[in-house]
DNA sequence: CAGTTATAGTTGCTCAAGCAGTCGTTGGGC
DNA sequence: GCCCAACGACTGCTTGAGCAACTATAACTG
């Protein structure tokens, strides 16, 4: 579904206003809804690669996060910034991950109230199951899908639309993003 | 936040698998932040903005799709399938906007179990007063932000990805895509 | 050193959303 | 005309997430 017909709308006016019923064709709205759909439509593949795998977007993003870190390790308040979860949302995930066996907790040495999240082994297996198959459908749903110069124009256009929209994610490194991948959603609240 | 250092990570090797420590430098990966982050920064921006007119990004979801059809109406079902929410999550959000006002609901002539969700005149106004300040946001963090012809590259390459991934949208009508605005989380599970 | 302030993490509460089950309605096959 | 499958909307239940409050620790200030 989501088909349909999508409304083959006959632009109808309107007693209210009729701004609003042609407002609707403005190239930006377009050029958002192409953005806001070539994301849901990678986040729903992705989602379906991934459940195969039991992980969660969330999941995948922390356990990637973690795992590219030294150690395979990170502060819950780290792994909170880089996720784009709330740090409640962090102790969560971590909480229901390490019920899994996927993560486990590890006090701080030098400072007591922190707390590292750790991927354990068997966490690591897993993330080793999940990221070929990831990797594939990145390219198979994105950026198989452009030739190298389109897709570069793209990534370009989207990299500069990024540092400007993306509130942080520009400050810390430059080329920081990669993977975003869960996050997506709820960044929006918090930035 | 979000930002902090987000890793100066030193690519640390792992006896686990060092695969994995290297994987994250695949420009596939990179690829996928860069929208995922993209998306996330401006739904960052678009959802403050409209927070200020007292509409989540569901509701103006909502609400522009039903504005933008023939009679200001849509049937429950035909909302659900353009905003890419279930049909019970169509039920409450439409329960929450009548409650403010913003929308009714209208019983079908034809068929009794169907009924229609129709923007007020309450409604249309608050979507007037929002629209504006919207398009505006769209131009000042995404399509003002690059030169025309980058704009369209950027705009091409995304709808290649989205005919390629949106397992839908391409189906119903070819450009039918405006405003997902709100979609974006949700659509992940269903498609 | 004592007292204050800031930080890290957790927990209670609320809310939005999906799934699955329900009820009424419709339409097709006989 | 009757029956049964399909459909449209709604409701109960569960889940995931954020906010705000709380606790323990750390850091600062005098």
């Amino acid at each position: 579904m989501s088909n349909y017909n999508c409304n083959n709308i006959p632009r109808v006016k309107h007693w209210y206003d009729e701004r609003v019923t042609n407002v609707f064709d403005d190239p930006r709205i377009t050029a958002v809804g192409l953005l806001f759909e070539a994301h849901a439509g990678l986040s729903a593949r992705f989602n379906a690669q991934l459940e195969e795998h039991g992980l969660s977007a969330v999941e995948f993003e922390v356990i990637t996060r973690l795992a590219r870190s030294p150690g395979n390790q990170l502060r819950m308040t780290d792994l909170a910034a880089q996720t784009s979860l709330s740090t409640s949302g962090v102790t969560r995930v971590v909480d229901r991950m390490e019920r899994d066996g996927l993560l486990t907790r590890r006090a701080c040495p030098n400072d007591r109230r922190s707390s590292y999240a750790v991927v354990t082994a068997s966490g690591m297996q897993r993330l080793n199951e999940t990221l070929p198959g990831h990797l594939q459908m990145i390219e198979q749903w994105f950026t198989g899908q452009l030739d190298p110069e389109a897709l570069a124009a793209l990534l370009d256009g989207l990299r500069r639309v990024r540092d400007a929209a993306h509130p942080c994610a520009t400050a810390g490194s430059d080329d920081v993003s990669p993977e975003q991948v869960a996050a997506t959603d709820n960044a929006s609240r918090r930035h």
